[in-house]
RNA sequence: GGUGGGAUACUCAAGUGGCCAACGAGGGCAGACUGUAAAUCUGCUGGCUUUCGCCUUCGGAGGUUCGAAUCCUCCUCCCACCA
């Protein structure tokens, strides 16, 4: 083997990582063997919901493969869905979507940037927003594309099936959200379109309409798998509340890898992680074999992740302090604080500190033994708290700093 | 349009006049054990009141009653069968 195909090899390897499904494997390794051999970039295009500008770690997967395009020869069409986020995209539960206003899209557009190029490399990215060709469809070119779908086709999409058996409402508007996704494939020539698994009718769309319209290319297809939140079962999402943002707080960002169980950690070095493969089964082979501890497993990862969103400095500093204060079980180096007008019950002292949401669930606190003042548990569940400073603890993780005049 | 069934706390789901802030399960929080992992065991899980109690909650609005999540009337929304 050359040291050139050896490299077409990893790259097609790194590729294929995590991914759900490829259509077609041969498509995409075509395309790279022509990158390795003459240098000619392919596009890369994914889609973006206009209206969810900060992101958690369940987006970046799938930036996180672009980035692996990137890396190979792939131009990332990062792509705006600011006109099929008017009409609602019906996959899944309909509800219809808020309208966005020009100056929301171009100021969500900017909050993306900020937030995706630390993932991807902007040289290689183009930011596109579909209204530009998709508001100028003339009526004509609307029947046109129409034309390229019958409405068996179209039914054969899982819930637009399950839908018309169960005679409920399909909009024909909703027809058009597939065509549209397609058509913008074939506006931009599209080599690659990549998104998640309940994506695929969509994207599959994109190789049909592109074919239709007599394009010499058929965009190949690769489908990422959903992201487990926190909880390891359900998907992350904000509205479950098991989601780490990219833009959290490095400390905040690094306890909540480090809260994830042993076997999701591993989901999230594949789809996750910069490692490349070889490294992460050279490190499951070694906790395996007790060579390396899964916490440090776990911990490399936390500083991969808050590495990449802050920096490498605030990485170190984030497992430091969360070793500190959980491991040697001392103070956090930053607490809130606060100034509390006294004497007064500690109950309402936690409330006021903003530990605990109620004095009713303080109480409870109180009951269980949970809350800490200056790293004693406190066993008078009715102790008044006197002039002077405190720390005031809740669980392992709420911490405030009082001054009780 | 007709008939029947349903709407209960974060979710599922009991309860059919007082013992109901409301069984149970899941989830969540906390404690023990740990690696703030998993598993396990234990407690708690509407708010206010430092526990005597009070207030709000059982789709919405009225009503009956000493007293309603439970009975009656109207309304809204869901589901099933019929047309």
């Amino acid at each position: 083997m050359t040291k050139d195909s050896e490299m077409l090899e990893e790259a097609l390897r790194e590729i294929r990582r995590g991914a759900a499904e490829i259509i077609t494997d041969e498509q995409i390794e075509k395309l790279l063997k022509r990158y390795f051999e003459t240098g000619e970039p392919y596009y890369v295009k994914a889609g973006f919901d206009p209206t969810a500008p900060d992101l958690h770690l369940g987006h970046t997967v799938l930036l996180q493969k672009l980035a692996t395009f990137q890396k190979y020869g792939g131009i990332v069409q990062f792509l705006i869905g600011d006109f099929t986020g008017m009409i609602g995209d019906p996959t899944g539960k309909s509800q219809t979507r808020k309208k966005l206003s020009k100056e929301e899209v171009k100021a969500n557009a900017k909050s993306y940037e900020a937030q995706v190029f630390k993932i991807l490399d902007p040289a290689k990215t183009k930011v596109v927003f579909n209204s530009e060709w998709l508001g100028r469809l003339s009526s004509y070119e609307m029947i046109e594309l129409a034309s390229k779908r019958t409405v068996a086709r179209m039914l054969e999409r899982d819930d637009f099936e399950k839908r018309f058996k169960s005679g409920q409402d399909i909009s024909l508007y909703e027809f058009f959200y597939p065509l549209f996704q397609g058509y913008d494939s074939v506006v931009l020539e599209s080599d690659i379109e990549i998104g998640g698994t309940d994506q695929k009718f969509n994207l599959l769309m994109g190789r049909h309409l592109q074919r239709a319209y007599g394009l010499k290319k058929e965009q190949a297809v690769l489908m990422m798998p959903i992201l487990e939140g926190l909880d390891g079962v359900q998907k992350m999402s904000k509205s479950l509340g098991n989601f780490i943002g990219v833009a959290e707080e490095p400390n905040t960002m690094f306890a909540k890898v480090m809260s994830i169980s042993d076997e999701l950690m591993w989901r999230y070095y594949e789809l996750l992680s910069a490692r490349s493969l070889d490294e992460i089964e050279a490190m499951k082979a070694d906790v395996r074999s007790g060579a390396l501890h899964p916490k440090r497993a776990k911990e490399m990862l936390a500083e991969e992740i808050v590495a990449r969103f802050h920096d490498e400095a605030a990485a170190k500093a984030a497992l430091a302090e969360f070793n500190k204060v959980f491991k040697q079980k001392e103070l956090p180096s930053d607490m809130p604080e606060f100034e509390l007008q006294g004497p007064l019950w500690i109950a309402k002292a936690l409330v006021e500190a903003g530990l605990e949401p109620s004095t009713s669930q303080a109480r409870r606190d109180l009951q269980a033994g949970a809350v800490r003042i200056d790293q004693e548990k406190v066993l008078d569940k009715d102790l008044q708290l006197t002039p002077g400073d405190y720390i005031l603890q809740v669980g392992k993780k709420k911490f405030a700093k009082v001054k009780v005049k």
